[in-house]
DNA sequence: ATTCCGTTTATGTCTAGACTATATATAGGG
DNA sequence: CCCTATATATAGTCTAGACATAAACGGAAT
């Protein structure tokens, strides 16, 4: 009796994983759900909201919730901060800036980034080194047309990604995740062997509808990303 | 007045995006924000509750509300099951079992689910076609100990994951994103080059404390992971 | 100063009830 | 038989008020 959000949702995830309510099958409605657990309905309402979020459920007015079929495996990613990601691994982190220059964008970053034709973007290429080893290069563009005091930005120091988080206090993106081959220059930079397979991650971010960044991030070989759910 | 805690979740979005309220300022507290919009606290709460999930601002009892610092990034992707993926791209699904076997649990894989010596695994080799080229790769291992009807299963018409949904209600993962490169045998799955780097997911699960199976699943070239936040 | 303890304050949750929105089912009309 | 209104079941949301809980604060005792 009287049980919380939390009991509820457990007790009905434990339904759910021991086949007690099959995949498909419809679930009982909110009132008597309540009635039930001897709690208000607003309470299952919450506990089924959230397992709704979490992809285990599906529900309709009208029609009821029911177990989903194929529960939709979603997999969330913190995307940290090169900087916390190497020292949350107890190593120390260590940046430096290769090169820096104003360009006029190329196409396909123009594309990309839906950006007019002659529009100038700042192009930094950074490493991030943990304990000394190389561990992130980090190619990025900034767009000048939104960002104009990125030019006058010290990236000597502190890399462009802190600069950003500073300056622009959020932003949509899209993200991107892939596997490149290691050129010459990277695997320079990364000191592994020409032909690696590096993983890459993209993101391009826009705030208030303007695009204002691009990088590609590839790390040093064997790096994986990972998360439970 | 009388706003939704939609109205009021993307009006404190909007003071955030825009600066009004500064990283690591203190926003007003719930009650002050019901009055100001005109609604109840509960529904202040509801909207605050969320961008606090999003990784917007940060809560805590008596301390207030905080909008973050560095706003956490993090990425939802969906890992659809291939078929949908690739049905989803308009194209034609086609599945075949390249091998099967009943074999020891190697070592790597022991460690890897945490199984007992001498355990015993089936091991299925299979491919996933789009419009007939290769589109992903698969290579399982399940765990017969927990699983031990999935030797009984057949596997040359539709793929293990598709029983494995239908079969386990749900489960916890642990999913792994990394760049491999393509060796002979993997080239000639995929119908590409050896040494092309391919995305590869790894994909670890567990129902009720027992491991049940270990997938690495390997792309064509070329294959990127994309979402949006 | 340092530790401990009560007070205060903001968030966290619950309740009972009301109204809304939407998808389905059903009955009626052509 | 098909199309269209209408009824109805169910989830979605809001409200006012209450109590719970965590954490910061301030003062008292050490």
């Amino acid at each position: 009796m009287n049980a919380t959000y939390k009991d509820v949702k457990s007790d009905i995830l434990s339904k759910i994983t021991s086949g007690h309510w099959q995949p498909g099958s419809l679930i009982p409605n909110e009132i008597e759900l309540a009635e039930a657990y001897g709690c208000a309905r607003a309470t299952v309402n919450r506990a089924m909201r959230e397992l709704a979020d979490d992809g285990l459920i599906e529900r309709r007015r009208k029609a009821g919730t029911r177990v989903r079929a194929s529960p939709i495996r979603q997999a969330r990613f913190d995307i940290p901060l090169v900087r916390r990601e190497i020292e949350d691994k107890g190593a120390e982190y260590r940046y430096s800036l290769a090169s820096r220059s104003i360009e006029g964008a190329p196409d396909w970053l123009r594309a990309r980034l839906q950006l007019e034709a002659g529009a100038e973007a700042l192009h930094l290429v950074c490493m991030h080194y943990a304990d000394g080893d190389p561990f992130q290069h980090e190619d990025r563009w900034i767009n000048l047309g939104a960002l104009p005091q990125a030019a006058d930005a010290d990236f000597t120091q502190t890399g462009p990604n802190e600069w950003l988080v500073a300056t622009i206090p959020f932003s949509t993106a899209e993200i991107s995740f892939s596997a490149t081959l290691a050129d010459r220059a990277l695997a320079e930079y990364l000191a592994c062997d020409t032909g690696a397979p590096l993983f890459t991650v993209e993101r391009a971010t826009w705030f208030e509808g303007d695009a204002n960044t691009f990088v590609r991030l590839t790390y040093r070989p064997g790096h994986r990303m990972t998360t439970r759910y």
